[in-house]
DNA sequence: CAGGGCGGTTGCGGTGGCGCAAAGACCGCT
DNA sequence: AGCGGTCTTTGCGCCACCGCAACCGCCCTG
């Protein structure tokens, strides 16, 4: 799958669930009046487009590929059979979704009760832990990322992100390019996401 | 349990999974500087306090009665054992899940999206749906239900909720008082859920 | 019936962040 | 090298919403 190609669609049926090898793909849920937001990324490993298949078997969001990508997808019935055969995939699956549910509950607190600056230093650093990878400047975000992805994950306009990152360049907390997000100082972003003092008081 | 009794509490460890006989439970979420969120409303027939149990042990959040409440617990293992006996039981609570998930993903999308206004009113059509009750004036929120309660639910303050709830009250779409709404024009309030002209354009 | 407390209402001022708009930087393609 | 498109930056004005604060009214309690 080149970059850009979509994998599924929001509202068509889902036949198969879904496995990235490689690559990386970003699920985005689109509302009534076309708003987006983006729900996650997927890395190598992670299963995807697997919701459907639990619940009403209509996928509730877009899968579209970020970079070139190489997937593996099953016939939904095999995931169902498996599951009868071996219960404890089941409770593994089970701890698969409520280990997602917590997390999106936890975005929802953060969107509702956070100011926008901390929400973005909240998504950086979310996916630094998931995506980030040792270079000399710092921790790179290890796919490309703009700067309308990470406005589309913390509910803002990509002019704010831009701006707050402006911001953070010239305090040498990140360096940004295009589509393209290195973290400097990890630990100043992290201040930011608790809401500690910028600098840590001295004396 | 008495109405705001708390039925357990985040972080705590959940030896027991919990199902809601009569009464009504809600379930909070706080943030770590005290700012809470309401993620869901439980009634008669619902289980709560599940998702613990299917991943790390700790409740996620905190569950209080709203109203005097009887509900029934069982111990945790007795959960998965009996999933493993019966896959369909698992199947089944991957089914719920699922559903939850979609619906704070809706949640997270409407909060990331929408204005204040249409965010109340989803949330107030959401509450109809699961707890609405016929009465001569329109459709009544069968429990008590705060200012604050719905500014938790929608990621604002009891301030604006009050303002908006007056507004529609001199609109006559809602008829509000003391910890309870009764909606008297439902149409009204999906006509700005959907973000539709409040008067359908005639001729 | 007096008093206290909780929940709700409302005015006012401030502002964070949006929306618009225009320009700039960079990339890939031919 | 030239060109078009995508992504980004930045200034400016505005407004929805928040935060504060004061007040009101209902309900419960003694």
């Amino acid at each position: 799958m080149p970059a850009a190609a979509a994998l599924f669609t929001q509202g068509e049926p889902a036949a198969a669930g879904h496995a990235l090898i490689d690559g990386r793909v970003k699920i985005v849920q689109t509302g009534p009046d076309g708003q987006q937001v983006v729900m996650r990324f997927i890395g190598p490993g992670e299963m995807f487009g697997t919701l459907a298949i639990f619940t009403d078997g209509l996928y509730p969001a877009d899968a579209v590929a970020v970079a070139d990508c190489v997937e593996l997808s099953w016939p939904a019935a095999a995931m169902t059979e498996l599951m009868d055969r071996h219960p404890v995939i089941a409770r593994n699956a089970l701890s698969i979704v409520g280990g997602r549910l917590r997390e999106v509950q936890n975005r929802l607190r953060e969107v509702a009760t956070e100011r926008v600056e901390r929400r973005i230093a909240h998504a950086l650093l979310r996916l630094v832990r998931q995506a980030g990878r040792r270079v000399e400047a710092g921790v790179e975000i290890d796919f490309p990322l703009s700067r309308q992805d990470v406005a589309e994950m913390t509910g803002t306009t990509l002019h704010t992100v831009s701006r707050t990152l402006s911001a953070w360049e010239s305090q040498g907390i990140v360096e940004s390019g295009r589509q393209q997000v290195v973290i400097r100082k990890p630990h100043a972003l992290v201040a930011i996401a608790e809401d500690l003092p910028p600098v840590p008081p001295r004396g």
